[in-house]
DNA sequence: ATGGGTGCAAAGGATTTGCAACATT
DNA sequence: AATGTTGCAAATCCTTTGCACCCAT
């Protein structure tokens, strides 16, 4: 696995140190759309001296590079994605997690588009409401 | 233009005191996708008692409200728009604003939706890239 | 008088910054 | 030696919380 993270980061254009093909290598065996806390927390055991900044400017550096998807749907929270395939997320506004809709119709840009004179190079998809898991607990608690 | 506010707070179900007509006319009148600080840096002179906190509540009161819609495209600040019909919001990442693409084809949620157990009740599509004033400025600065 | 709405001050969290130490070429 | 990378501590900034006050019903 880490050798396809190497080239993954090499394909980006960003040299492959420890932390970084670590980073990677872990977003491309996680999708769950950790956070920086999730992932900090995630790799500290593998390495020990690990700080929360190089996982900051680490997954920032994914996403300017387009290596990651950096995604904003949580007001409270920003998530990586490492699949860079065009998909729908949804996020619970009860328990905040994100899910992955494949199926849904999501909006590809093959490549960078002109749209009145300013330049769009990334499009997202976001659906929001209540989770499966939620909607149970709810339903619970009217019957309990 | 308050009695519009008013009618578009009772049509929310949304009690309309002095800040959040206040609040709503500001929305319905400026289409700057405002944060909360500026909402709350603009009305100041109007109400000089008003505080951030209540700003926080009055905005989020209306997107859970639908009376406007909360934008999470910037990873840095949530922002508001009071316009609620479907419409892309482009971000440019160099200046952070956020414009309207009226013209693209936004996904439209008549009603709630039953996706895989979840249920969707809201749909957003963000386009990101640089808008055309700091493609501009970036052309001065090879030019100069 | 009662309930909701407001606002202050403080707390809480996430993210960034500056800088020194370190690794790698 | 030179360049880029890492990590600590501190600073910053956004947002929430707890509580008291106030207004309107």
């Amino acid at each position: 696995m880490k050798e396809k993270a190497i080239e993954r980061l090499l394909a980006s254009g960003i040299k492959p140190s420890v932390q970084r093909v670590e980073i990677m290598t872990y977003l491309m065996t996680h999708f769950t759309h950790p956070t920086v806390e999730e992932v900090y927390k995630a790799l500290c055991p593998t390495i020990k001296t690990l700080s929360r900044t190089t996982v900051y400017n680490t997954l920032r550096l994914f996403s300017e590079h387009n290596a990651a998807t950096m995604i904003t749907i949580d007001e409270h929270r920003v998530c990586y994605d490492g699949d860079t395939h065009p998909h729908v997320h949804f996020f619970c506004k009860e328990c905040g997690r994100v899910f992955d809709f494949m199926d849904e119709p999501a909006p590809v840009l093959t490549q960078k588009r002109d749209i009145q004179g300013h330049l769009v190079d990334e499009m997202q998809l976001y659906y929001k409401g209540i989770c499966s898991d939620c909607l149970a607990k709810t339903e619970e608690q009217k019957a309990g």
